[in-house]
DNA sequence: CTTGACCTTCCAGTAACTAGAAGCCTTATA
DNA sequence: TATAAGGCTTCTAGTTACTGGAAGGTCAAG
């Protein structure tokens, strides 16, 4: 099939089909006129990509999984490892996320959000009475 | 006081407070020999920006934020619709990232992760059984 | 034979920096 | 006074994972 209906059978846009190619993560054959063209192993393939994108997995963890993926020999404990550190990237983001959103909700909800200028909001971040944002991490 | 010292006072990189400058976000004064000069006015801004950046918010907030900072007859309304406006979006991502995390933490919990190759991982990635990513929206 | 829907490649832009190169300025020391 | 270390300047390019758009080739239908 074309890379059109590949798109519609993985849910993936053309256009991304086509990245995921030029980073190697996914190879079609050619047709005589240039066309791409996908066996149902590729779609199986770009499924597979499509799905672990879903779950947040990076472009490098999805080469490392359809490599294991391929592997008959692979052994569980590999992709385990691949999908532990995600999951524990996962978690620290998200407390990331909470510290932040406490401290946002905090300021968000003193704040009389009227026509005049006193703000606390204004005053968290222009560092006045105590660091609000001290504790807060980086994102990424 | 030079770039290095506002770097310290203020706890950006000198890189970053060059890039900000470079992106109209927070200018310095020029010294006769091409040094740029920082003012306490200006340390100021910077650790403005910091905070604002380390709560999560956009340059573009940043920047919308600054302009509240400096402006005396703002409505706490602006400051506060913005700060209300992020405060949703890291809800929203809190959210995502505990959908993901849910489902990852389900296959890993249920994978043996020893030199065999079976691995529920991989079953839920290839769509065997349910569609474990379905529900998981994508990040960012 | 032309229209429209495909397909191709290549280039640029996104967010917010960060790294590195090449070269000037300043300050301390030998 | 020469020089070496360190700080400053600008500019380019790389990071992540795509997405949009331009210019042009291909194919099926009317």
């Amino acid at each position: 099939m074309n890379i059109g209906d590949a798109a519609k059978a993985t849910g993936l846009s053309s256009k991304t089909i086509r990245y995921y190619e030029s980073i190697d993560l996914v190879a079609a054959d050619r047709l005589e006129n240039g066309y791409r063209s996908y066996s149902d192993a590729h779609v199986h393939k770009l499924r597979f990509v499509q799905r672990a994108r879903g779950l947040g997995f990076s472009i490098d963890d999805c080469r490392a999984l359809l490599s294991l993926y391929e592997d008959e020999h692979r052994a569980s404990a590999e992709v385990k490892s691949i999908a532990q550190k995600h999951l524990e990237d996962i978690e620290a983001k998200i407390s990331e996320l909470q510290n932040l959103q406490q401290t946002l909700s905090h300021l968000v909800e003193h704040c009389a959000g009227d026509h005049r200028p006193d703000c606390p909001i204004m005053d968290g971040l222009s560092g006045e009475g105590g660091e609000a944002s001290a504790k807060a991490p980086k994102l990424h």
